[in-house]
DNA sequence: TTGTACGCGTTATCAT
DNA sequence: ATGATAACGCGTACAA
């Protein structure tokens, strides 16, 4: 690799030289900004940014923490965080925390080692001492606390009116699931969702689940019906649930919607590819994790940022796992 | 953040004496040592890695380059080489090339700016001069070419099974999804499975599609049964497609498998909560993505390595969108 | 066993 | 308009 004194001596001149013309600071004599330039083809040299963060205290680096990539809603985060990154010449490093807090601090620490200049994170400890002395910005995505930067939807509203339709297209005998317990979007839907039960005086019954495993999420769908084999409404934690609850509804026999609507939450991509298509609640993912990005930018330049906590809404993605308004029985 | 003199000044010592603890490099003695590993704590002192990768040369980090994250295969590929990237304290900058070329290039340049030690990369131009040039290690994941360090799944022989097992349950009006021209894997699996018709003297279809999207799938899928409404067996490049095919299949109001079977490739998690079920062709996309990782961190740690191209088996996954062998009309 | 001095590649400051 | 030089934080010869 070429560095920058190879340069100097290909066209000339001394590195501070070649240094202006690659910052475009200060200035330089068109003649010899065109011998640098010619050089620094001739040569391929690209600055190395290992020795311009060592200077600067700063890198083009920022850090990326997702629970697990996995589970088919963070692909869609990763990638609008990623694109938008990508565009303003930053670039990211990655890691999978599985909700594990020592695996946050490890992998923050090495942020913070290699120069990140801010972290994006998807953490159910956003109020962590990590978080809260980092020196740099941190955007907390898909979990919020405080007044923290953070982007995220709006589980309660969604909540809300997936009760609301559920109630709307006729179920009567509702089961909701409620999610893991220390994951907040989960909560929140949850809590959206009994809200505007209960409001209608409406009986319905709860299974809680632990996490949003594939694996496990089976398991949660047989016990569901088991427990409550005559609900006629089931107003999933996320699309992977409800993925396996249509599986298992089906399984049984059950006609669906006609016996039993199913909502689930998120709109990951193969809910559409369903039969019945999956009716859920969507959260608009890729646009998340841009957001998110766009603000750590904006964060990182300083400008006083107005809005630094921005909730998305959320939409009622209507397909074929709930009947249409007043065509129950 | 607290530097290495810093701690020296602390523990009353040199900083070269702190660095051979750190490293745990040259003799020390066992007070001074103590001093310094208390000094560490109470400063909280880490290396910076910058300062390190520079002077090095070489840094903790490897570049890992992905088409497209949001393609359900890629997320437990990638799973699989950060879990075992972590496991061995390197730290993963992480790009999507949408099979660009440009991009691509961009990346790798700015992965060897930022003294990234290997790289792994699933990509359709292996062969480029941007990785012929590189000076350090790369591994091609799910795509090869030569002889140059390579993990991935047998896609010929995958292809082959398909075929053989779609015969021996009864189809013989099959369609084959070719799959994307430019990417190597759909090419072998479909060669796989052209190999075994035409060895059979089966007739066939072939329906060529160019993308592996979410979007386009339900487009070829309605296609295929607009041009032969009569098939009775598809085998489709992977199981986003055969998803769609499945989705569409059932609109039309078929019966699967009686009326058509259905087999897919990959077994991404949701394949297993269709309904009915999808028949598929495995890759271990996890394993793969550790066996990538530890082959390139062997690469890394000595040259001799015996083992530089790893073809992983691929294991025919009966579920439900196939008849039982010899229950078929 | 420990310290000194230098270099990794870059940028900013201060001269010229 | 350009050059010399110090500094960023660390690790390694080499000296002591």
């Amino acid at each position: 690799m070429a560095t920058i004194r190879d340069v100097a001596k290909h066209a000339g001149v001394s590195a501070a030289t070649v240094s202006r013309v690659i910052n475009d600071t200060g200035y330089v004599h068109d003649d010899t900004r065109r011998k640098i330039e010619s050089a620094i083809k001739e040569l391929h040299y690209t600055p190395n940014e290992v020795a311009r963060s060592l200077y600067k205290r700063k890198s083009r680096l920022i850090g990326f923490l997702l629970p697990d990539i996995t589970n088919p809603f963070f692909p869609e985060l990763a990638r609008g965080v990623e694109d938008m990154m990508q565009e303003n010449d930053f670039r990211i490093i990655f890691g999978n925390s599985d909700e594990n807090i020592q695996k946050e601090k490890d992998y923050i620490q090495t942020f913070v080692q290699n120069n990140v200049v801010g972290v994006i994170a998807s953490t159910n400890h956003p109020d962590a001492d990590i978080y809260r002395k980092l020196k740099i910005p941190v955007v907390f995505l898909d979990r919020t606390v405080d007044n923290r930067p953070s982007v995220y939807a709006d589980g309660h509203e969604g909540g809300k009116i997936a009760a609301h339709e559920m109630i709307a297209r006729g179920s009567r005998r509702i089961t909701v699931m409620q999610g893991p317990a220390s994951i907040r979007p989960a909560q929140d839907r949850y809590q959206g969702a009994i809200d505007v039960l209960n409001s209608h005086g409406m009986d319905y019954n709860v299974i809680r689940t632990t996490s949003f495993s594939f694996t496990e999420a089976g398991k949660w769908a047989k016990e569901l019906f088991e427990r409550y084999p005559d609900t006629d409404g089931i107003i999933a934690s996320n699309d992977i649930v409800a993925t396996a609850v249509l599986h298992e509804a089906l399984r049984l026999g059950k006609n669906v919607p006609d016996d039993v609507q199913i909502i689930g939450f998120d709109d990951i991509p193969l809910s559409s590819l369903l039969t019945p298509a999956l009716t859920t609640i969507r959260q608009p993912a890729y646009d998340m994790g841009r957001a998110s990005a766009d603000l750590l930018i904006q964060l990182l330049e300083n400008e006083n940022v107005d809005q630094k906590i921005i909730q998305m809404p959320v939409t009622f993605t209507e397909r074929e796992t709930m009947r249409k308004v007043g065509h129950h029985g």
